[in-house]
DNA sequence: ACCACCATGTAACAGGTTACATGATTAA
DNA sequence: TTAATCATGTAACCTGTTACATGGTGGT
């Protein structure tokens, strides 16, 4: 039974992305900005200090490519070994945890706040959640079929999108009518 | 113009607790795991971190209490000063950010997967938000009108859930559409 | 003349987790 | 007698960010 290698989501992102050809750092920040990147795009610097411990721990070979005309680069292709540390990755069971969102702090302390500041803030949480579905709609055409399943976490996203649209619209109201009404009507 | 104190969400979160009442750094975790707990729970070693923290910040004080029959406690007391931080953390716009969750990238790189594992993959999402849902239902009952907004949250946890069970609904069907008809209906 | 693109990295910091360590009291 | 509650903390580690640093090429 071989030693199963424990890799992170980001090398795991990072390895996905080399499955589909070499790439230099470069080529995988942009990959992963414009690809599957709304959901998950490292910092620079992160891509760039993962890469030579990929090599290190034998999941990635790198070799040097000079050119003319632009500076010198690295490129990267995934080994045997960084294939299977990356399946058996994408083979453990997901876990999901709720989210952990600034928002929820503000609306739990609400009666520290003055309501309407309270409201602004719905109404800002809504506004960036409207400009994302925007986005991801636009997304979903342009993207039609390049990657298999990459539709699928647009809808994603899409949903989770609605889902706080939904929540805001809700909560706005809710606080108005309390202004209105302090007392419970239960 | 005084210098506007910057905290972190957990700081916010703990002196958000101190509001209601002098406590202790055990009395603080239990706090945050029962009452808005389900969004927001930091590791007990963060909060007796932080909290040494926020006494040299000035945003509390702490006194030893000397028990006959448990140890010795400190008790920690928001400051003028603290509710000002914590004022101004609670009035800064909330920034959403959308979730970056590993079943996105499980998905994302589905093609590596068999269809079979990805599928289990789904329904283990949906499996966990239907947990929740139920887990926020029955919170939402006891905790009727205990503080004014804390219903407003589990709301947005339950709108949360329901966006993931529909998504992994749609997802599970359409994958397995997929399986029988691999090519793309466009 | 200026800006965007190509290309790599370092340094400093922030925020978080798990596991370890200790030890009395009280309820089942 | 066994487990949970009360109560505090340390150590090691991991993951991530922003800002800084460098410098040629190619298009407007």
């Amino acid at each position: 039974m071989a030693k199963t290698y424990e890799i992170s989501a980001t090398e795991a992102a990072l390895l996905g992305l080399l499955t589909r050809g070499e790439m230099s750092g470069y080529d995988l920040q942009h990959a992963a900005e414009t690809s599957g990147g709304f959901f998950w795009a490292p910092a620079k610097s992160r891509i760039y200090a993962v890469l030579p411990q990929l090599v290190t721990r034998g999941f990635a070979t790198s070799r040097s490519v000079v050119q003319e005309t632009r500076p010198t680069k690295q490129l990267y292709r995934i080994t045997r070994t960084g294939r299977e540390a990356l399946q058996s990755w994408l083979e453990e069971p997901p876990t999901m945890e709720p989210e952990r969102a600034p928002i929820l702090l503000k609306i739990y302390f609400g009666e520290l706040l003055e309501p309407e500041v309270l409201i602004s803030h719905v109404r800002k949480v809504k506004a960036e959640a409207t400009a994302l579905i925007r986005r991801l709609e636009a997304l979903e055409q342009e993207a039609d079929g390049e990657t298999p399943y990459g539709d699928l976490t647009i809808r994603h996203g899409l949903e989770w999108a609605r889902a706080m649209t939904r929540w805001a619209n809700g909560t706005e109201k809710e606080i108005a009518a309390r202004l209105v009404a302090p007392a419970k009507p239960s």
